[in-house]
DNA sequence: TCATTACTCCTTTTT
DNA sequence: GGAGTAATGA
């Protein structure tokens, strides 16, 4: 009688199980089997009949998290999952209402999604319009701006016009609203529309509020610690009424800060929801107890916490947790290389190792090493297939052809291939459209009747617009591969790489029919451009056995038998720029970070990091990070380090505490040339310049100090004028310029 | 119009 | 060491 689901549930999971009505709060530590209760729990709403699949919703963080709960609860309860319209991400559910009710927002149902380029693309233009120099404003701090008020839910017309405080701010504004007017005349919307114009939809019109309210009669919340405002309060609009609303989270796994998430939802969860029940999972299931140990040790450094001690329900304390230092990134990756090469030896499946880097440029390193070593591997959320160029080049066309209104399309596909239609006509063009308040494409139109473009690119537009009407008349009449076909033949576009004969022009029509192939998955153009905006990864083959390299932030909600952790170093981790941002939120925040990456390892944990690493490529010396120091000793077993220049043997935590004693007053290179440690670095770097001529005048150029003129040469100590001021420095590092 | 060159500023994390 | 840009030349 009792349904299996509850079979393997412990106490608490069955009490998150069972309570169904009413708010619900479960504090679910890592790998305490969270996504086990949220499964259960609404195949038993389901399965009790308490609601139709239909009049759930549940709103997940990421792509895969809602795939991979799709998939589980329908092992639960079978084809009823298809009616399961209102699982998956906050964006993409937004995207769904704001489709259904595009009118009311100022937008048609066929709006299309910006991604980041196609924002800043935008704010350029509204720069220029406003007469903004960009030097002092870039684009990206409005990009930045405009997103936080997003993401706190505020339509132009609420952000307040003046803040003495905040330079630019009235600029800010500004550009915020024109930014919107712009939009909606492309008929777009960008991520944060997503969801703040479906908040502003429901505010301003009860009777929709309503409707959606009696749709929705459970609501259950995946991740809750990572909502940002908006989300809140759309999540607290639709679960006003019934107030059956459950959320998951994990205040020490609060990584999206810079998101705009706000950790006092989960801490103000009582107060915000009257009545609600708490419920803490802290029996962790994943890792042994040396892992477990160290992220405990690490996270309670932290104060800002709901307070939750993970207890490990494993009887074995395992290997401790190894701490390795390197000499430089290159024998870093070398070093992780070996030990998966040892794993692969021990005949395990790849998909069980992870290495889990802080930035993305951090995975080169490893990318470069595994296909020398001829590791398989996998980047999960790394460059993505749909960011490459031809890929983006062919989606332009296709988004063009569903909406010609599309200027930003229009301008990226008007001259690739080239047709003649350069900047100058572009600027034309453009000028054109703004003073008749058209679209490109519109006006483009008129003017290939006019004389207000030359002869020859007066033809060019006039074929390229009839070849994209000749597209869109077909859009209804052939199928959407026939016509994507067609499109790519007509304009040219792959006829463009096969001419050209570089290494990669082939891959990139490769890619091409592989963009061919997935379109076979979707009924029409449209449908298949909403996937590609909101779910901007590919599916990842599961089956082979390759290892995973991603971001920590990608990490979340996955586990692994063993896990790397590079670039243990200050500056990296935790990054430089959250401390410099946000001082101790910052430091907190990554530390979060680091518990998250610790927790993922079920069974191994290896951290290690670099001496010496190249940065913006000079060599720069580094710290070991703090994180490693505040890990209780007992879990960790380090191998000490032999500094071939101090001829001593060191502990991490000595070089933390007493990095002047480390730095010596030498530059990188000085320091390994004085310990004759070469192989390590690339040739360029030992190629002294010792023919070359250098005399007063002469511009040059120093991997450091960027250009400069020399001033003085006295045999290779040369004196130069950098932006800087003056330097001596060796002629071996200069690098002559022309200066003609 | 397009290709080449000199130079500046970078880089956090994602839906 | 790499992307983006402004200036310059063919």
């Amino acid at each position: 009688m009792s349904p299996n689901y509850f079979s393997d549930l412990n106490e608490q999971q069955r009490a998150a199980v069972m309570h169904t009505e009413g708010p619900l709060l479960i504090l679910a530590g890592a790998g305490t089997g969270k996504t086990r209760v949220l499964t259960s729990r609404l195949a038993h709403i389901i399965d009790q009949k308490k609601a139709f699949p239909s009049n759930i919703l549940a709103v997940t963080f990421t792509n895969k998290a809602a795939r991979e709960m799709q998939v589980r609860i329908g092992n639960i309860i079978g084809s009823a999952i298809e009616g399961m319209n209102w699982l998956g991400t906050f964006h993409s559910i937004g995207a769904k209402l704001l489709r259904i009710h595009a009118e009311a927002a100022n937008l048609k149902s066929d709006f299309t999604i910006l991604d980041t380029d196609d924002q800043l693309k935008v704010i350029k233009e509204v720069i220029k319009i406003l007469n903004i120099d960009e030097k002092r404003f870039p684009p990206r701090y409005f990009l930045s701006q405009i997103e936080n008020w997003k993401n706190k839910g505020l339509p132009p017309e609420k952000v307040a016009k003046s803040e003495p405080d905040i330079i630019g701010h009235e600029k800010s504004v500004e550009v915020y609203s024109s930014y919107q007017k712009r939009l909606s005349r492309l008929n777009a919307a960008d991520f944060g529309d997503l969801l703040l114009l479906p908040l502003k939809l429901l505010k301003e019109n009860d009777g929709l509020l309503h409707k959606y309210q009696s749709i929705f009669s459970y609501t259950l919340v995946d991740e809750y610690q990572d909502t940002n405002s908006v989300q809140y309060l759309l999540l607290k609009l639709l679960s006003q009424r019934n107030l059956n609303i459950a959320c998951v989270g994990d205040d020490d796994q609060s990584i999206y800060g810079w998101r705009g998430a706000d950790v006092n939802n989960i801490l103000n969860f009582e107060k915000d929801f009257s009545g609600a029940k708490i419920i803490r999972l802290e029996k962790n299931y994943r890792s042994t107890k040396n892992i477990l140990g160290a992220a405990r040790s690490l996270i309670s450094n932290n104060k800002d916490r709901l307070g939750k001690e993970l207890s490990s329900h494993r009887e074995d304390a395992g290997d401790k947790v190894k701490i390795k230092s390197l000499y430089s990134a290159e024998d870093e990756a070398r070093f992780v290389s070996d030990e998966i090469d040892t794993i692969i030896s021990k005949n395990e499946n790849l998909n069980n190792t992870a290495v889990l880097v802080r930035a993305s440029f951090q995975m080169r390193e490893f990318e470069d090493r595994f296909i020398i070593n001829s590791i398989p591997y996998r980047v999960i959320g790394g460059p993505r297939f749909y960011e490459r160029q031809e890929i983006r080049d062919v989606i332009a066309y296709l988004q063009l052809v569903v909406n010609p209104n599309h200027d930003l399309k229009f301008e990226r596909v008007i001259n690739t291939p080239r047709r003649g239609l350069g900047d100058t006509t572009l600027r034309k063009i453009n000028d054109a459209a703004r003073r008749d308040n058209i679209s490109l494409y519109d006006i483009s139109k008129k003017i290939i009747d006019t004389d207000e473009l030359g002869a020859s690119p007066r033809t060019q537009l006039k074929s390229f617009i009839s070849m994209v009407d000749s597209w869109r008349e077909k859009i209804n009449k052939v199928d959407h591969i026939t016509l994507t076909e067609l499109i790519l033949e007509d304009s040219g576009y792959v006829a463009m790489w096969e001419n050209e004969k570089t290494p990669n022009s082939e891959s990139r029509i490769e890619n091409i029919k592989e963009l061919i192939g997935q379109l076979s998955e979707f009924q029409s153009l449209a449908e298949f451009l909403d996937h590609v905006s909101l779910v901007m990864d590919v599916e990842n083959d599961e089956n082979t056995s390759k290892v995973n390299l991603m971001t920590l932030h990608s990490a979340k909600g996955l586990e692994f038998d063993y896990v790397f952790m590079p670039g243990m170093e200050e500056g990296v981790f935790p990054n430089q720029r959250s401390l410099d941002e946000k001082g101790n939120t910052g430091l907190e925040e990554e530390r979060r970070l680091a518990h998250v990456g610790i927790t993922r390892a079920k069974k191994y944990l290896f951290l290690s990091y670099a001496q010496n690493r190249r940065v913006y490529g000079n060599y720069t010396q580094s710290i070991p990070s703090r994180f490693l120091s505040e890990i209780a000793p007992e879990f960790i077993e380090e191998e000490l380090i032999y500094d071939a220049y101090t001829q001593q043997y060191s502990s991490f935590s000595g070089k933390n505490n007493d990095q002047k004693n480390y730095t010596n007053g030498r530059t990188a290179l000085e320091r390994l040339q004085a310990i004759g440690h070469f192989d390590n670095l690339e040739y360029d770097d030992l190629t002294f310049n010792q023919d070359i001529n250098i005399s007063p005048n002469q511009r040059v150029f120093h991997t450091k100090f960027g250009y400069g003129t020399v001033t003085d040469c006295d045999n290779d100590r040369i004196e130069v004028e950098f932006k800087t001021g003056k330097k001596i420095v060796l002629a071996s590092y200069l690098e002559l310029v022309n200066n003609d």
